[in-house]
DNA sequence: CTGTTAGCGCTTTCAC
DNA sequence: GTGAAAGCGCTAACAG
């Protein structure tokens, strides 16, 4: 059963007295097989324990059952849900993911890219619309689907999945508004992300139109977490001491911004409210759950992967899939 | 630039008036070329814009650039980290891994493996002890190194990385043991995983040989998060009101528990002591920073990666790599 | 140091 | 419904 030189489909047609293509054409289903000559070939097949060589086949056939996701992290705030969708829906269909991690880096990016297109994937998805004009040119010119998730408005280079983040931001910030606050604070990161770039520019727009102040310390490169949520709300607050109520980038930092408060003895809303972005878990399980943002991140990951392989047998795809976002009046607002 | 065909490396041989061969040469490395023909063929390269087709060069090779890796989750308690610590070290080798989510079942992994093998990947990284049989006898008959990560207490298909979930769960008990706790609980799941089951069946046993007793319901088939956690422990107290303290099966779930006596005005530990297993972030970023045990996570996924390189090209790897684990005691106990 | 010859294992295309 | 021939784009192995 297990020789050292790797089964061949010619073994497989050797054994039962056909030719090679029969057995390709009962294993791809593509062409005409008879029952008969099918059910000996897939007997054969279990019997020898074949595996096929898709290396070969997608050679041949030039087309291959890989996807390709490129996503500054597998560990920061949506990524992981995002890339579990997309591995589900790829795999429902028979495809891999092939997963590159750029660390918020768009070289890094750039080389991961290259590496997808060589393997000859089936399809891109990609983060963002910020890229190297290389990175763009390549996959402008390949002939396979990109999808770039996360935003909605920009143009996308094929085609795009996700939500508005500027609409969703300015929601949030009517929502404080609303609320009577007056003075808030921005606690966010400054990365190359297009998306959360969007989130403040348009809560710093909104807010300005509204003539109310706002205090934003650039103070991290990437998307930081609970401990430097606690942290930069410390030294904002330092810095800052009129704000009533504090924006923070992702909802690991607001939830960082909430046990500050306990800590500190700071009465959320009533002292400062506090506000996430995101719709994570543990926000919503805190003693008092946080006033935030959430969209669907797992179905962010399955449209994705959905609009990938609708495009790849030419069927009408939407261009641009808006998947909306949700405000949730939480208690800490 | 663009050509509807795409470019060979027959194209780049052309342009300069060299073999395909030399060409083949400077871009694998591998055999001497002239450091005047080098410089043409990487100049046509780039001025061509040629992506070799590695599908093509794997095949013919016998060997891909392509590293299978088979999770149960990409979001749940650990993987997240180690997917990340296998994409670094592998994308540092110029190796892509290309991931599968089991979703805890085994036949889903079975039919993985079967794929990542199709794919001649360069290797596997698959988690955990529990597999098909058929899976083993893929792994077992392939002739690619497979790393089974997460346990190293067991038999090996051929490597693995982790640390010794018994022992660590044992020194949990242990130090809640030298606190004076008498009467315990514990908050898991039942699910395949040979990791998380040992680690309760060492609990279990280790406190029965103290004579103490343990009340833990079979409430969750997968690992939970916080809200299992808090509604597990609501569920545990009702049912066994004598307990001290209580080891959930990860430290979301200690979280969910902390949040739990919180809005309950349980007192801890005094009340109940806390414990988790993982050694997250938000534990550790609580009021009480949770009594846990931490092990390293990302350094799990690189050291997979890296052993996987170094058995491809035949250096001599540990068959067993314990990362090892520290008890981390916070003041939940 | 470089070129030639043969494939890698499959699928496409075209016969019959 | 099935087979034969040709080749996908690259690399191994050997010559020179």
């Amino acid at each position: 059963m297990t020789k050292s030189r790797r089964l061949t489909q010619r073994d497989v047609a050797r054994t039962i007295g056909v030719s090679d293509m029969t057995v390709s054409r009962v294993l791809t289903g593509r062409g005409t097989v008879s029952k008969r000559t099918r059910d000996r070939v897939l007997q054969a097949v279990r019997e020898l324990g074949y595996l096929p060589n898709r290396m070969a086949g997608s050679l041949a056939a030039s087309r291959s059952n890989q996807v390709g996701v490129v996503l500054p992290s597998l560990t920061v705030g949506i990524f992981p849900e995002v890339a579990s969708g997309i591995a589900f829906e790829l795999e429902k269909a028979g495809y891999n993911p092939v997963i590159g991690v750029t660390d918020y880096d768009v070289l890094r990016e750039e080389s991961l890219v290259e590496s997808m297109l060589s393997w000859n994937a089936a399809g891109i998805i990609i983060n963002d619309f910020v890229h190297t004009e290389r990175t763009a040119q390549l996959l402008r010119s390949v002939h396979v689907p990109t999808v770039e998730i996360m935003q909605v408005s920009g143009h996308p280079i094929h085609l795009c999945v996700g939500f508005n983040h500027a609409a969703a931001a300015r929601c949030l910030a009517d929502h404080l508004i609303a609320k009577g606050y007056r003075h808030f604070g921005f606690l966010g990161w400054h990365g190359t992300a297009f998306a959360a770039s969007s989130r403040f520019g348009a809560i710093r727009d909104h807010l300005s139109e509204h003539g109310l102040s706002l205090a934003a310390p650039e103070l991290f490169s990437s998307p930081p977490g609970v401990l430097e949520g606690k942290a930069g709300l410390s030294r904002l607050i330092a810095e800052a001491s009129e704000i009533e109520a504090v924006i923070f980038g992702n909802d690991l930092m607001a939830v960082g911004g909430l046990l500050y408060c306990e800590e500190q003895g700071i009465a959320v809303p009533d002292q400062l409210a506090i506000a996430g972005f995101g719709g994570l878990t543990i926000g919503q399980a805190m003693k008092r759950p946080l006033t935030t943002i959430s969209f669907p991140r797992y179905d962010v990951g399955r449209r994705a992967a959905r609009t990938i392989l609708n495009a790849m047998v030419g069927q009408d795809v939407t261009k641009i899939s808006d998947l909306g976002f949700k405000l949730i009046e939480g208690s800490t607002s």
